[in-house]
RNA sequence: GGAGCGUUCGUCUAACGGUUAGGACGCCAGGUUUUCAUCCUGGUAAUACGGGUUCGAUUCCCGUACGCUCUACCA
């Protein structure tokens, strides 16, 4: 490679970013970094009629979130800029005006209802060779015609004029050798009647401008390539066009086809990465983050998602992934998102993090849960007790909750059946233990003793200990989970323990 | 309809002509956990179909089927 690597990822600020974009910019930011180059942002608002308010602020927020920040973007600035197309307009004109030069683009002065019932007239209708001479366009009307309609600023767009008979190709780094007959290749607007570019001109202008060495996108643009290779023959020769790579796409679990929004909310799992509330509609479609993924478990999953390195590893942290990302390894085929799966990367990545690290990221969710944490270090030491059972962030609460509160809810029934008058007697003799021990200034005491008195008093009370720690859990907890029995008293400490003791002996004589 | 792209266990994938077609998720069974989860052990399950090429095809070629994407003055 002569020239420094140089990447963009391009979305248009209509909404919430899913899967398959984030994982674009993950590809992107993967390449770029692997071989040292640069990684930039660009926003594609060309289409007004489109423009969603706080779209692009959600954009960055997306990147910043999962550590993909770029080296240039409309926020982070660079020597390319702008880097929003709406504000690049004036670019594209020129190369527009260049083309009709050179008799590659031409006026059409259609409208779209007339487009509309050529449509409707003719079956399978495109604005190609085929029907050019039907319509209202340069090609088609005579000279002073067309320059009177120009003088009289009539409506118009540019469109490229597809040559006859040609055979358009580019090797794709995915696909390798991808050819198209340009007669079955139609006429693209490029420049809009709003003055605006189309993304056929726009792409190729600004990756030209922006020295793209790399173009990443996914599959679905392949149909559309054609017009962007003549567009690089015809504006700036095609040694300086992009590696083209075209992704594959990502796929709903069920069925078949491109993964969407709806698939989210039909089957129960996330699809955006982070929230996204629609102003228009005010509703909101709920993200990774905020169903509680870790950003590095998400970038790990969405990496394995038509990427592997050959081996068995599936967990890998960003450097790792940097250092082994090739594009020779990335799949040809769209791969179906499993959504358990993806809980699975997140448990693998929340048993990997720091408790110190995960403590202000779960700590929202208690808030939320109105579970008051007067002291972080307890807080990090009870993640390290409960984080192997938890695959989702918010599960921290449900599984945790009892070692700040006393458990609301118990679950007496459990104990019921087999409650008698001998072990009534045996708790009634551990609460004196504990009080005792708290009398001579004792907060709590190590688990290891704790199971040893505790064994000892159930062999002077001629009980197994078996049919006790399932009371004695429930008592603590309120059901039949969490971590050791003695491990939670020694964090709960000998006082909350007594209390929740007693409380259950009297629920429990209540009944 | 047309064009392009794709196709290995249910899912993500490995095997770049020679393997009992491997791993992971899920699921099932057993063990550990005197609970649940974790963890460990084992099991389940795949080369879309038909032709070639070859001593030998998951792998190369052709065809068929199926699927997907595109077919807007949207990206």
């Amino acid at each position: 490679m002569d020239s420094k690597v140089r990447v963009r990822f391009a979305p248009s600020p209509t909404g919430g970013l899913h899967l398959g974009g984030v994982r674009t910019v993950l590809f992107n930011y993967l390449f770029a970094k692997h071989h040292k180059g640069e990684f930039i942002l660009r926003i594609e608002d060309t289409d007004q009629t489109r423009f969603v308010p706080g779209a692009e602020q959600y954009i960055q927020d997306t990147l910043a979130w999962c550590g993909l920040t770029p080296d240039e973007s409309p926020l982070h600035g660079g020597p390319y800029g702008p880097y929003r197309q709406s504000e690049r307009k004036a670019m594209y004109k020129q190369y527009a005006d260049t083309l009709i030069e050179k008799g590659y683009a031409y006026y059409a002065f259609d409208t779209p209802e007339d487009l509309d019932a050529k449509r409707k007239e003719i079956p399978n209708f495109q604005y190609s060779r085929a029907h050019r001479m039907e319509l209202k366009n340069s090609i088609s009307l005579g000279a002073d015609e067309v320059a009177v309609l120009l003088k009289n600023n009539t409506p118009h767009v540019i469109r490229i004029k597809v040559p006859e008979n040609e055979e358009v190709s580019l090797d794709d780094v995915i696909r390798g050798h991808v050819s198209f007959d340009t007669n079955m290749v139609d006429d693209k607007v490029l420049l809009k009647a709003d003055g605006m570019p189309t993304y056929h001109l726009a792409v190729v202008v600004d990756d030209y401008l922006m020295k793209i060495t790399h173009a990443f996108r996914g599959e679905e643009w392949l149909p559309s390539a054609p017009v962007h290779v003549l567009l690089w023959k015809y504006l700036f020769g095609l040694d300086k066009m992009p590696k083209w790579a075209h992704l594959p796409l990502i796929l709903k679990p069920d069925g078949n086809g491109k993964l969407s929004k709806r698939d989210g909310e039909r089957l129960g799992f996330p699809v955006f990465a982070m929230d996204w509330t629609d102003p228009n509609t005010n509703t909101t479609t709920i993200g990774f983050k905020e169903r509680g993924f870790l950003p590095a478990a998400f970038v790990n999953l969405l990496a394995m998602l038509g990427w592997n390195d050959g081996t068995d590893k599936e967990i890998y942290t960003i450097e790792e992934l940097i250092a082994g990302f090739s594009l020779d390894r990335v799949h040809k085929g769209g791969a179906k998102f499993d959504y358990e799966k993806a809980k699975w990367f997140n448990a693998e990545w929340i048993k990997k993090t720091e408790n110190e690290k995960l403590a202000p990221l779960v700590r929202p969710y208690f808030e939320e849960a109105k579970i008051e944490i007067h002291n972080p270090n307890y807080l990090v030491k009870i993640i390290g007790l409960v984080k192997e059972r938890c695959h989702l962030l918010p599960e921290f609460v449900a599984q945790s909750s009892f070692f700040f509160t006393a458990p609301t809810t118990i679950d007496t029934a459990s104990i019921a059946p087999k409650w008698d008058e001998k072990k009534y007697l045996f708790f009634e003799e551990l609460v004196k233990l504990y009080v005792s021990k708290m009398e001579t200034g004792l907060l709590t005491i190590p688990a290891s003793t704790l199971e040893i008195e505790f064994k000892e008093l159930v062999a002077k009370h001629e009980l197994k200990a078996g049919e006790l720690m399932l009371p004695f859990r429930i008592m603590l907890v309120g059901g039949k989970f969490g971590p050791g029995v003695f491990e939670i008293v020694e964090a709960i400490e000998l006082k909350d323990t007594v209390t929740r003791i007693e409380k259950c002996l009297q629920l429990l004589s209540s009944n």
